[in-house]
DNA sequence: AAGGCTTACTTCAGTTGGTAAAGTAAAGAA
DNA sequence: TTCTTTACTTTACCAACTGAAGTAAGCCTT
């Protein structure tokens, strides 16, 4: 990626930037932890993704893999206290699309002039 | 990008993870204003990413663009009160970088520990 | 008068990252 | 014997991003 190294926010932004891991940090931290729950959860990711996104975060250090020798196979996913720490951004992300992106855009400039007003 | 549009976090997720999209609202909010300042703080972007995230930003009412009829040709931009309303998140992953990504790789393990025994 | 300078871009060809659809393995159930 | 389930992988394709170069516009030097 090629980004600065030495600023923290950078470093952050590569780990977390591509499409899909924060929302699947989100749904790990909500319980989820395997692979077809995620994969419903995340209503339109493809396996690919979900399995490339799973390898990356699980080599950073963010989340565990433990896997159950059974058949049908059983593969459990869960965040470690480095991804659990994503959760304040998350938070942040929550009250940020409540606040300035809502649902029915036409909302939008209402809530930019109570917010100015406040 | 076919996201759950009703989920907030989806919804932010959508505006800010763009690759550069997080660190130019931060270059922002530091301060630079002008596409070269733009460009010489986020080294490796290419100015036509910029120009498309500077053109996708303001039509999301994130930032303002101002032009001023000069030569050589001067534009400013600058972060709305929707665009200073991501600085928390950004907050968030710079004391993340700090904690959980070490510049330095071989501390990041000791911080896990450090953090395990806070 | 010719060419260089700066800023703020655009254009083009090429690489990377994500998607869609299908396939695989393994063993118990019908 | 074929069907089911889970957890993926494979293949081919498309969209996003990169790097290098080019453009416009007018002041400034030569």
């Amino acid at each position: 990626m090629a980004v600065d190294e030495t600023c923290p926010v950078c470093r952050t932004a590569e780990v977390v930037c591509g499409k899909w891991t924060l929302l699947l940090v989100r749904d790990l931290a909500e319980g989820c932890s395997r692979f077809c729950e995620l994969e419903r959860s995340l209503a339109g990711i493809s396996p690919r993704t979900l399995s490339l996104r799973l390898r990356a975060l699980e080599e950073e250090g963010i989340v565990e893999r433990h896997t159950f020798p059974e058949v049908p196979p059983r593969v459990e996913y869960a965040l470690t206290a480095k991804g659990k720490a994503l959760l304040p951004i998350i938070q942040d992300m929550r009250f940020y699309g409540e606040r300035w992106l809502a649902a029915d855009c036409a909302e939008s400039v209402k809530s930019t002039l109570a917010a100015a007003v406040l």
